[in-house]
This record gives C-alpha cells, structure tokens and sequence, in this order.
DNA sequence: TCACGTCCTTGATATTGATCAAGCCTGGAT
DNA sequence: ATCCAGGCTTGATCAATATCAAGGACGTGA
C-alpha cells in the first residue's frame, strides 16, 4: 500500500480508538483496490474472505431472492460493509456493487479476526460498529412494517434534508429506481407517490429536489426518533 | 441474588468465554424478577437502563408507530434484549412484553457498559452477540421486502418443524395474532395463508400443525440459506 | 353451568402496490 | 448530429393485503 494510502487509511472511521500501531500492522495487509461502476464487489452467499471499507465513491448494498431482488443500502465513503459475516466468519448475507466508480480498502478477513482477537480496542470499536449498524437495520426493519410506501418516502425526503443542514433543497444521490428498491416500492409507486407530494409543496425535477413547505411535509411524514434519527 | 439463582444465571449464554470471576461480579449487581404475563418490561424511547436476560418464559418484541404495532420476534429462555442500546447508552427501539408469565435477569446498564469497557472477554463476547443479532435482524428485512405473505408463513413453518427435528408436527408456540404481527400481515391473512397451504398437505388445528407432504410445501416455501438457516 | 371476553375464521369491500405496456427524455457513444 | 439504451412517467389492469363486519369457538372466572 502506497504511504499517501496508508495515511488516508489511518484516518477511517473503523479505526476510531484503536491504536496507531495496531492499525498500520492490519493495514500492511490490506491493499487498495479501484473498481469501475457497476461491478459487483460481493456476491450473497459467498465466503466472508474480506472486510471492506469504501474509501471513494458509493456502493448499492443488495439482497436477491428467487428473481426479486432488493436494496437494502447505498453506502458512502469511511462506510464498511460487511463486518458481521467477517466476525463470525460465515458467508456474506448481502451483494454489494459499485453505483459510481470505486475505490475500497479491502482488508483480509483473517487479519480482521486475528485483530479482534487479540486487541481488546479493535474488539470494542467492532462491537460499537455492529450495534450502530443493528439498530439501524431495525429501525429500516420498522419503516418497512409499520409505514406505507408514501410515507417512507416522505420521511426519507425529511431525513436527507437534515442531513444537509435542512436547507429544504436536497439533491436524490442515485438513480430514482435504486431509491425506490431502498424505499421498498417499484420504481412506478415512487414515479407516483412523489406526483402525490405535490400538494405538500415538494418540487421534485429528476434529481433535483425542493421542499417549500417543510411543516405541511412534516404533517405528513410524521417522523419519530426511534425510526428516523440515525443519533438515535 | 439467591445462590440458586446465582448458579442458574452463570450457565447463560450471554457470558459464554466469559471469566467465572467477571461473571460473578457482574451478577453481584443484577437481580432476577418476576412478571405475570402481559406486563410491558421495556418502552420504545425509553433510556436503556437494564440489560435484560430470559430466564423463564416468553417475551415479544414489539414496536409501534401512530396507532400502528408490529412484532418483531418472539424471545425464549437464555435469549437477551436489548444489548445494542445498552451498550450505546440509547434509548430502546423496541418495546418488550411477556407473553407468559416470566423471570428475568436484569443487569443494570452502567455495569453491563463497565465490564465491557474492562474485560476484553465480555467485550468479545457482546461483539459475538451482536453480529448475530445483526444477521438475524437483516436475514427478517428480507423475508419482509422480498416475499409474500404466503411464502413467509410456509418458510416459517418448514424452520420451526427443523428446529424440532423435522418431524413433520409442530406447535405453534404463542396465539396466531402474535404469529400474524411477527409475520408482518394482518391475522385474518394469516387464516386465509394458513387455508391456501391445505393443498400442500398443510394441516393446522388450533396451534397443532402436521406436515404431511414435506416436499409439497418446500417447493412452495423455497427458503434460502441466506434468509432462512439460522446457522448460516 | 353460565356469562363474558378474546381469539379466530369467513365474507365483503377498499386500498395499496405490483405488473405490463407504451412512449418520452436524457446521456453517452459514434 | 444521430442513434441507441436505459431511466422515468403515465395509463391500465391485476394481485396482494388491509380493513370492516359478523358470528362461532374456546377458555376463564363466578
């Protein structure tokens, strides 16, 4: 691995708490790899040979079933995937592929195991990990239960406003048939639940999205910490 | 603690490759209680003040949202709820009934959070826990957006007779309404679910359940290691 | 034994979402 | 500039599921 890679490594959030020494020794064998968009990186089913960590663009983390498939998550840079099947050393539950162009830290599920093994602060900063990454499953496992498709689609518009400062203009980050399949919904149901915000002031124009009336949309998305706050 | 109680908490899953010494100091804080059947243990939303351990009974796992409720899973002896919030020091996500009568360890949250911080055993141990608890919650997304209700109800039934041994009879373990909820569908879908499969050689009586064509029904059902093997 | 509450089933209807089809729009390749 | 593939929208139809209603079954308490 190329020292500028190293240092950049050093810096992800996986390794939070976990000393200097011990991350650079996990890092002597991990390599950088780039992948073009829409190569499949993971495949459901396979070996748990390696964790990866998204160093550079976004990946589509997906299940299939019989000929149906869904997305369960799109995944951003300092974002890991997939540290349970590593742990427990089973095979990935999940597929993942790049949507844009990738570059992924992968890190040899063995070297994963020893670590957790043998540093204690590793071990903690992978359990907290596992936590976050649980309750977050929950709260999606509660979305699709307990929510209609339109109002999972209005939360997820509320939440993504947050998370840029809640300026009411936000920007859809991938195709609208990966939103859907995230949202639990054919892309037709997406095409029309968003047709059904436009009494709720909400202005969608392809990727472009404006929310002039944030209280009317609020009425309606009725959002609850214990499903939408990710600090939750 | 009485020292009956004592030996029976050491014996729990939850400290599996735990310490004797670590287990017991952890145990010198916590307490076994009693609850009659119905009896909410847990809140959604509330601080996460206690570890809690099955010891004796059943628990359901429930959420809700508005004026809506589903179940989430259904918890035996040995079984813990809820380690991710306690852990973070969040609120729960979930809330927690008994269905029966119940006795159930509790381990308040401060020293559950202390012996992981302090012994690199448990810390492991809680780690362990949680990336199954993880596959699990992940595997029921699926089950969720990627079947019917159908194909949900014949795969639970082809789990819960191999979890008996495959013996083609079965009990279903708590009322159809809990069944329906932790199914994700309304009970009388379930009756009408349950009235589609007589053709598969499905016989259901009250809670009894024959399997009377076994392949009849896996053809129907077609689980998949990666939602439905909970080894996998 | 009787009364009552809850669970469960069945029928009917409404709603939500999926599927199929067709055509427009857009971005990328030539 | 042109062509083409894929994304997206819209219309139509179908399927799955929810909801409402009613009545029977069953278990519990008096």
């Amino acid at each position: 691995m190329r020292d500028e890679d190293l240092q950049e490594m050093r810096q992800l959030p996986l390794f939070d708490g976990v000393g200097a020494a011990y991350v650079d020794s996990l890092l002597r064998s991990a390599f950088v790899q780039r992948f073009p968009a829409h190569v499949e990186l993971v495949h459901e089913g396979d070996p748990a040979d390696f964790l990866y960590v998204i160093v550079q663009g976004q990946v589509e983390i997906y299940a299939g079933y019989r000929d149906r498939e869904t997305t369960i998550s799109v995944l951003g840079p300092g974002n890991s995937f997939i540290i349970a099947a590593v742990l427990l050393d089973r095979v990935y539950l999940k597929s993942a592929r790049g949507l844009t162009p990738t570059r992924i830290l992968m890190l040899p599920a063995e070297a994963v195991r020893e670590g957790f093994a043998e540093d204690a602060h590793f071990a903690r900063a992978l359990a907290v990990d596992m936590a976050l990454a649980y309750r977050g499953v929950v709260k999606e496992l509660k979305n699709q239960k307990l929510r209609s498709s339109l109002e999972r689609l209005a939360n997820w518009l509320i939440a993504e406003d947050e998370k840029g400062g809640s300026t009411g203009k936000l920007e859809i980050p991938y195709d609208k048939k990966v939103l859907a399949s995230r949202l639990g919904m054919a892309p037709e149901v997406l095409s029309r639940s968003i047709a059904a915000l436009i009494p709720y002031k909400v202005d969608i124009r392809g990727r472009h999205v404006q929310l002039n009336d944030r209280e009317a949309l609020l009425s309606l998305a009725r959002p609850v910490p214990t499903i939408d706050d990710p600090a939750c």
